[in-house]
DNA sequence: CAGTATCCGGGCGGATACTG
DNA sequence: CAGTATCCGCCCGGATACTG
């Protein structure tokens, strides 16, 4: 890696910071990854509050990450899937899989 | 991937999270990559403060990312550096930086 | 230079209750 | 079910001053 790497990797490490580093992303993200999933189904899985998951969905939803679906049931139900821009970025969760197995534990 | 495979790779990133999920962690990480660096060196480039950085890098030395090196000049100087658990790390920076070549304006 | 000590404010995130 | 609306405590992180 040259310098000018260098720098763009620090650059797309801050950006990335912006768009995911919030206390869930990477999780709901990692949820998502498995496949949709609902609201209240993510809210399960991880234990976060309402309000941490409608923010933290909304933020993703905005950087173009995260798609939301609504599908007309009664009640409704609301779909949160991957988009390609997100699912691009499971090439990191892979790297991220295989140093956990090596060095945590 | 299976099944088992997204169990561990969501395990991974929550430990992950909580190894790196400081608001600086990365960043200094990437800072670290290009060479060890010094301490009031890594304040200027990164615009952090003080209390902030040693925090940050007492938790990275503590989770073995991170090495502590302190060379007996007058006044003494310390470098800090990352170790092999660390540098094994950069795999996942590497797949950010193309990630954001792709996505990132 | 490399931190520590102290103070401080904002905001993040949880808990709870409520709505369509 | 899928959120929104409040309220609130806590802790993170910045600013500043100080030490060896």
């Amino acid at each position: 890696m040259n310098p000018l790497d260098d720098k763009i990797c620090v650059q797309a490490i801050k950006k990335i910071m912006e768009i995911f580093g919030g206390k869930w992303s990477f999780q709901i993200l990692g949820e998502l990854h498995t496949g949709a999933k609902r609201f209240n189904e993510l809210g399960r899985n991880l234990g976060i509050s309402t309000k941490s998951l409608s923010d933290a969905l909304k933020n993703l939803e905005a950087n173009g990450v995260v798609i939301r679906t609504v599908i007309p049931t009664t009640p409704v139900t609301v779909e949160y899937s991957i988009t390609s821009k997100g699912r691009d970025f499971e090439r990191v969760f892979y790297e991220m899989r295989e140093w956990g197995k090596k060095w945590l534990v």
